[in-house]
DNA sequence: TGATCTGCGGTTTTT
DNA sequence: CCGCAGATCA
């Protein structure tokens, strides 16, 4: 296959680029991709660069999996040698074998967000620090900025100084840090820090990684952080064989420390860099192109480009306004039925896309009653379920017995009667004798205070040892099945019989087949490297093209991918821009963030793009008013559909920024919030059905109504139906029919 | 010790 | 509105 083949010249000249630092800004839908893969393929087929000495770093799994499927088909020998992962799971490769060198066992733990909060709360207790006032999201937050910062706990205790909160926040890093390393764990920042320190100290490491990497690529470059851009400089070394892909408009995650600055400093960096634009797009529609141009525009600071295509002018941009989110959600569900039963699309044709995860409930609901298939990318992750983290533990404490967190969460489960009270002993002796939990719990009624819970705790330890003992001998999918039928922790599920244990049932029954996936197809089918591979997965990594299904997700998930129709659900002011970015006087650039992400939202659209707003909406148990968004009146007039007979439509700005930059405090401030919740907006005068009734639901089917209690905003009913249970509901959204 | 109840706070985005 | 944590009861 020829590798040049079909390239526009910046491509070209992009893929041809030999050695040396390459920096690419490539707008959304250029081929970036494309761009990346056929340079790997052409290196090695042109250049005789072995695909060894090849390094590709993608942000998900999801993009690093589409890279290696693309690679694999461009290259035919040795494709699988290329190192194609993410950022977290080459650090993650590199910290198994040589973290030793910086005190840590090679069987670390990965401590998620949920262990990272139960951790830092356990420190606030035992530093006295009123988790009331400071919050520990807020001390979560302010480790991981300085770890992406790569800003050690000594560090930041000399520049916090004298100032109360910032000091505290020291001493609670100060002591998790300790803390991890003590139980041999790490947090998902720390995979990027510890990796730049292991390179800064042991020159022979870097020296061995940095001969093994002679040719470096990075995707998504806009959206490095400090800690990742150090780690691949440091790999790149001077020379710098190092070829980056990135959009500025398309930098989101600075909230996660993400710096737009990398962009600029690369040629500072590297005054030798090559730079090269790719600003044809292939992917939209002119119309869809024009809209997301006009909006980005608005943006003050930002490299300018203008993206073009060859492509059709393509249906205009439907704007359409609704009275209640109910209204919205439904058209998006009638829209897509319509079009899919006229078979002028198909399901896996369309993404809804929304500002954040608690937006998807209302569409779930009307994709439901409609018998839409959809795929819901985000909200709460597969690997946080309890049943899944519980396994998961019991795991982590075979591979990692210092992994207090994990074998606290399981000495209970199943009931073992080993309470607080004892747990709290074992702790205590635990803390005071430097051991690890389970150290301690090994010494059984040494423990003071312990008494005859000892002999429930012994158990235990015996219980863990043989899990132990036969983990040598089992693979990964093995000692999960072992795990679940020792623990019988199906089994009482089994007994328990709810609706929701069966859906715990099936989740532990993917997780059985996702270690049988890994066990067959992982290069290295550890345990060790089974736990990390669940924890670094992420919600996108989930998603599967192949499905026909409707995909909702955050604007945020969407980034990298495009659908033939995008609905952008919930443009309003307080909603999207989001009431943060608004809040934070910073002369804007919060909102300039929002606006990329509507950028990135626009450009996913390849044909038809509609973009729904609401008056009203419900948000956390109240109803709320919205302005439309800003981000509507800057979309270019003449490729906005005029609106359909029903729906009455928004008047675009003709031309230019509909708000300039220097007046959004002002702007701010002469549009107070509506806060006032709207009560009987919903709710009907009276209900023509009672308790006793038999009624009939759209998704449910028929039941009995056992209660109807008066809600202030609507009426709650309980109905007992004939095939789904007992569920409960608000009157005024599930349309229930006396039958 | 375990199960149920109540009150409160939370939602911006995530590897 | 929902989920969680602490409080309260069996």
């Amino acid at each position: 296959m020829n590798v040049l083949e079909g390239l526009n010249p910046q491509q070209m000249e992009a893929v041809k680029h030999y050695e040396g630092p390459l920096l690419i800004l490539a707008g959304a839908g250029s081929g970036k991709t494309r761009v990346l893969t056929n340079r790997i393929a052409w290196l090695i087929d042109e250049k005789d660069v072995s695909p060894w000495n090849i390094l590709a770093i993608t942000f998900t799994n999801k993009a690093a999996g589409e890279m290696r499927e693309r690679v694999n088909n461009l290259v035919g020998f040795g494709a699988e040698s290329i190192w194609v992962a993410t950022f977290h799971s080459t650090c993650g490769r590199i910290l198994r074998r040589y973290i030793d060198r910086l005190g840590y066992d090679s069987h670390f733990s990965i401590y998620d967000t949920d262990d990272q909060k139960s951790l830092v709360k356990e420190l606030c207790k035992s530093l006295e620090i009123n988790t009331q006032m400071l919050k520990e999201k807020r001390i979560m937050a302010a480790i991981s900025s300085a770890k992406n910062e790569l800003i050690g706990p000594a560090e930041y205790a000399a520049a916090a100084g004298s100032d109360f909160i910032t000091s505290k926040i020291a001493a609670v890093y100060s002591a998790y840090q300790k803390e991890l390393k003590k139980r041999n764990a790490i947090d998902f920042d720390d995979m990027l820090m510890l990796t730049v320190e292991l390179f800064e100290k042991n020159e022979d490491v870097l020296d061995q990684y940095r001969d093994r990497f002679r040719f470096i690529m990075v995707d998504e470059y806009q959206d490095t952080n400090t800690a990742q851009f150090r780690l691949i400089s440091q790999l790149a070394g001077p020379e710098g064989n190092l070829c980056v892909v990135g959009d500025d408009d398309q930098s989101i995650y600075s909230f996660r420390g993400a710096n737009i600055s990398n962009i600029l400093n690369f040629e500072k960096i590297w005054p030798q860099a090559k730079v090269i634009r790719l600003e044809q797009n292939y992917r939209s529609t002119t119309n869809i192109l024009e809209a997301a141009n006009h909006v980005i525009a608005n943006n003050r600071s930002r490299k300018k480009k203008t993206l073009w295509t060859e492509n059709e002018n393509g249906p205009l941009i439907h704007v359409k306004e609704f009275d209640t989110a109910f209204n919205e959600a439904d058209f998006a569900a009638s829209q897509i039925a319509s079009l899919v039963s006229r078979r002028e699309a198909s399901y896996s044709d369309f993404a809804i896309l929304y500002r954040t995860n608690a937006q998807s409930r209302l569409l779930e609901e009307k994709l439901l009653m409609r018998g839409i298939p959809y795929r819901l990318i985000g909200g709460v992750n597969f690997y946080a379920r309890r049943e899944i983290k519980d396994l998961l533990s019991y795991m982590r404490v075979i591979d990692n017995t210092s992994d207090d967190l994990a074998i606290r969460r399981v000495i209970n489960v199943p009931k073992r009667g080993i309470g607080a009270a004892s747990i709290n002993k074992v702790a205590g002796y635990a803390a005071a004798n430097g051991l690890s939990f389970y150290e301690a719990l090994t010494r059984g009624v040494q423990i003071p205070g312990l008494g005859r819970a000892a002999v429930k705790t012994d158990a235990f330890v015996t219980f863990l040892q043989a899990l132990r003992g036969k983990a040598q001998l089992l693979t990964v999918r093995k000692l999960l099945e072992e795990i679940i039928e020792q623990t019988g922790y199906i089994k009482e599920l089994r007994e328990e019989g709810t609706d929701e244990a069966k859906e715990r049932i099936g989740n532990i029954e993917e997780l059985i087949s996702k270690a049988a996936v890994f066990e067959e197809t992982a290069a290295d089918p550890s345990l060790s490297a089974f736990l990390e591979e669940v924890s670094l997965v992420a919600d996108i990594d989930e998603m599967d093209e192949q499905e026909s299904r409707v995909v909702l997700m955050t604007l945020h998930s969407a980034k990298g991918l495009e659908f033939p129709r995008v609905f952008m659900t919930g443009m309003e002011e307080d909603i999207f821009p989001s009431s943060m970015s608004m809040m934070e006087d910073d002369s804007g650039s919060a909102v300039e963030e929002e606006r990329r992400l509507c950028y990135v939202g626009i450009t996913r659209a390849m044909r038809e793009l509609t973009m729904t707003w609401a008056h009203t909406r419900m948000l956390r148990g109240e109803t709320r008013y919205h302005e439309r968004s800003r981000f509507l009146g800057e979309l270019p007039a003449d490729r906005v559909d005029a609106g359909g007979p029903k729906e009455k439509t928004v008047r675009p700005s003709s031309s230019g920024p509909a708000l300039p930059s220097g007046n959004r405090s002002t702007f701010r401030f002469d549009k107070p919030f509506k806060r006032e919740p709207v009560k009987a907006a919903v709710k009907a005068d009276r209900l023509d059905y009672a308790q006793g009734d038999t009624v009939s639901h759209i998704k449910f089917g028929t039941g009995t109504v056992l209660s109807i209690v008066d809600g202030g905003k609507d009426y709650e009913v309980t109905v007992d139906f004939e095939k789904y249970g007992v569920k409960k509901m608000f009157a005024g959204f599930a349309k229930l029919k006396k039958l």
